[in-house]
DNA sequence: AATAAAATCCCCCTATCGGGGGGATAATCT
DNA sequence: AGATTATCCCCCCGATAGGGGGATTTTATT
């Protein structure tokens, strides 16, 4: 048979600590190693519990759940880290996951996808409540009304790469003069009058 | 009760068509409207099939399905794309993403998951696969390991929203040497020499 | 076939910027 | 104590960005 799944819990609410500790203590093939109030009590004593799945709140008093994961990703840097709370700010959410975040599940998850998103994220999965993952595929879609063409949209792109006119004229094989008029045209059409701005505004309507 | 979810399948192999046409056609609550082998052949009816999601296919004769993505949101604003497809490689992935595709699954994914992401998606949801939402949540993350110091990776972050050294001196208060400081080594630690060169090292290891 | 939109290229101008080189000093962290 | 980080200072110069003013051709869409 293959070894339980040690899981810690991080989670100031006493309730839900406990009830999650019961929930997974009781589930075939997992095991509770600690249950702490907040990052401040568990950093000390964590790294001896050697989790394979922390189970992470966000709002805690002391260091918050966000600016843990990097600390606790230091101390067990391989050990997996489950956001389990109760907001879905765009915000919090990529903080996490780009904090090293491996899932994101909101409190109203059923217990039994808990239970099978922490086996998920101890084996590399990155398991997301179905509004997260609806916010983190939005996040990726391009805003079909652009009032960019295509070309001015791909020499968009090439700005935000850093690129100068003439690397980018090198690289469409086009004439420098053109790749200004592109770019001229996409100042007016966003209505600015810099590299910055246009970025800023592209990346705010998600036309790049 | 509510009305059937309306479906259309494109898909090129026609055992898999005919195999999800006769899943989904003998779900309840579900119904295969119409069941394509390209873009192309579903082009000009489509439209008047009115499903409620699209199963898309990638690999395909003529137009791909990334391609169609665009087309069949002109023609049907309001239908949800679900992408079905073997391919797993990031690239392919965000670019359906991008193109407004709201899931995407791969293949050896269970008839029920499959049914149940129909469902999903049509809620507005991003039903994904395993491999596919660790892909998506490791495109969020940082490299821990950055060389970058906190005001390096700062500095970069502002130069890849393609500010000048003088705006970024500005906005973090400091002087517009201090600034060039920073940039030269953050060239030497990425072993680059210009912008373009920066943020794309950075962006291939994550560090930005 | 006609109109519109997009893509291409050309000239003027000048202040600013970017990258290369050479340093120094004080603060932090380990 | 030593290393890293953050801060600031000087030199140089070619390239760049953004502001004007245009034109022509190709490609869609009607």
């Amino acid at each position: 048979m293959e070894r339980n799944i040690k899981v810690s819990i991080i989670e100031d609410d006493d309730t839900i600590r406990n009830g999650y500790t019961f929930l997974i203590g009781n589930s075939e093939g997992y095991e509770v190693v600690s249950a702490y109030c907040s990052y401040d009590s568990a950093a000390h004593t964590i790294a001896a519990d050697k989790p394979d799945v922390i189970l992470l709140d966000i709002e805690m008093p002391g260091i918050n759940g966000i600016d843990a994961i990097p600390r606790l990703k230091k101390l067990l840097p391989n050990a997996f880290i489950l956001i389990l709370t109760v907001y879905e700010s765009e915000k919090l959410i990529f903080e996490a996951l780009g904090n090293g975040a491996s899932g994101y599940l909101t409190k109203n998850t059923p217990s039994a996808k808990i239970i099978e998103s922490i086996k998920e994220v101890r084996d590399g999965g990155g398991p997301m409540s179905i509004n997260i993952a609806k916010m983190v595929i939005k996040s990726f879609q391009k805003n079909q009304e652009s009032p960019l063409s295509k070309r001015e949209t791909q020499i968009l792109e090439q700005i935000s790469d850093g690129k100068s006119r003439s690397q980018i004229a090198r690289e469409l094989f086009i004439d420098l003069e053109t790749v200004r008029s592109h770019i001229k045209n996409i100042y007016i059409k966003l209505d600015v009058n810099s590299r910055a701005d246009a970025i800023k505004a592209a990346r705010q309507n998600r036309f790049i």
